[in-house]
DNA sequence: TGTACATCAGTGAACGCGCGTTCACTGATGTAC
DNA sequence: TGTACATCAGTGAACGCGCGTTCACTGATGTAC
């Protein structure tokens, strides 16, 4: 069957997506593409028409999700306070409920360095994460800071996803927004 | 053959070694039985003799690994700078380069987290690494600075273990390394 | 002390299954004449 | 306008492989007599 000119894109696209959504929710490793192409209501074999292997569709799924990342980022501080708003959409019980829709770095990047095939990607989102948290820091230690409340936000989140007790994992996410926030507040005071 | 009285236990508690080591180095999902047995110079089949199923030795490797924590832990806090301790040595390139002998946390809690497979052996640890941070720390915000200095511990050993570029690495390491040890001097002067 | 038997940690073949990947094929549509 | 052919996204069976798990078996040692 041949189909309108644009109809392959839009399948490598919706594929790309797929991908993306369930490897920060479920793992590069527990995703299987036979799965994957059912879900899009397609066959596996038609896979290798649109990439070269799992590992190429990886690192594409990875970049879609790094780019919506930053976006949602961009988004998040563009308010009158903008570091509020990033902690408070990062640190929210959303993000850390929806991995498949979040930040790739607790879930597609972990999962890469630890298998030893850390992309770029996630040195280039590193960077322009922290660069954006730096802009709205101020000081002389506005890159440094920027190092740390990164961190923290990763690690809460992630922390936040792996405990079993909702409770705790709820005290993890708000107590390390609420520590955030005040130390915000107080720096630009 | 028939082996002596304590053989079977020191066979347990090598596969438990071993396993505990493979998990947080390449994974859960990545670590199979076969190759795991292998590498003690046994073969697949006797791991039943030892445990119920691969989920009976998740939780038995995460436990070993999480009590290894624990005293790793309470040991850097005992010197007569404990915060300064636990710091250098949670954030040191060693630790980032040696997962297998590591914090659980980023590791085999993390992975079961995603799987939605979280254990009560996470909570403990992180209710118990936290208790042990909040009595070094001075003031009445120590709860609450405990679970920002932990969240910001964890992620920055995440992401320093995510990253490619060996710079940023060390730079994601050092730099949260640096600012925490900043912050309790600072609240202990 | 010597022999027959019980024990049971570990062996290794086999099970069904899903994995990533390959490949000959299909068939609706666009193009050529 | 009508027909023959080319295109190529998608199909689905098949490949070898490693997975977790099962199971009949082995054989060195301890125990019973």
């Amino acid at each position: 069957m041949r189909y309108s000119e644009d109809h392959k894109a839009k399948t490598h696209q919706r594929i790309v997506e797929e991908a993306a959504l369930r490897f920060r929710r479920d793992g590069v490793g527990a995703t299987g593409l036979q799965s994957l192409m059912k879900g899009l209501g397609l066959t596996h074999g038609g896979f290798y028409a649109h990439f070269k292997s799992k590992d190429d569709l990886v690192e594409t799924a990875l970049q879609h999700a790094a780019a919506e990342q930053e976006r949602s980022t961009a988004r998040m501080t563009q308010g009158d306070t903008p570091l509020q708003g990033l902690l408070k959409g990062y640190l929210s019980s959303r993000h850390r409920d929806n991995p498949g829709a979040g930040c790739p770095l607790p879930t597609i990047s972990a999962e890469l360095g630890q298998r030893g095939e850390a992309s770029e990607t996630t040195d280039t989102l590193i960077r322009n994460l922290l660069t954006l948290i730096e802009q709205h820091l101020p000081g002389e230690d506005a890159s440094a800071e920027s190092v740390q409340m990164l961190s923290a936000m990763v690690g809460a989140l992630l922390l936040s996803r792996s405990v079993k007790d909702p409770e705790l994992a709820d005290r993890l996410l708000k107590t390390t927004r609420a520590q955030l926030l005040a130390k915000v507040a107080t720096v630009q005071a």
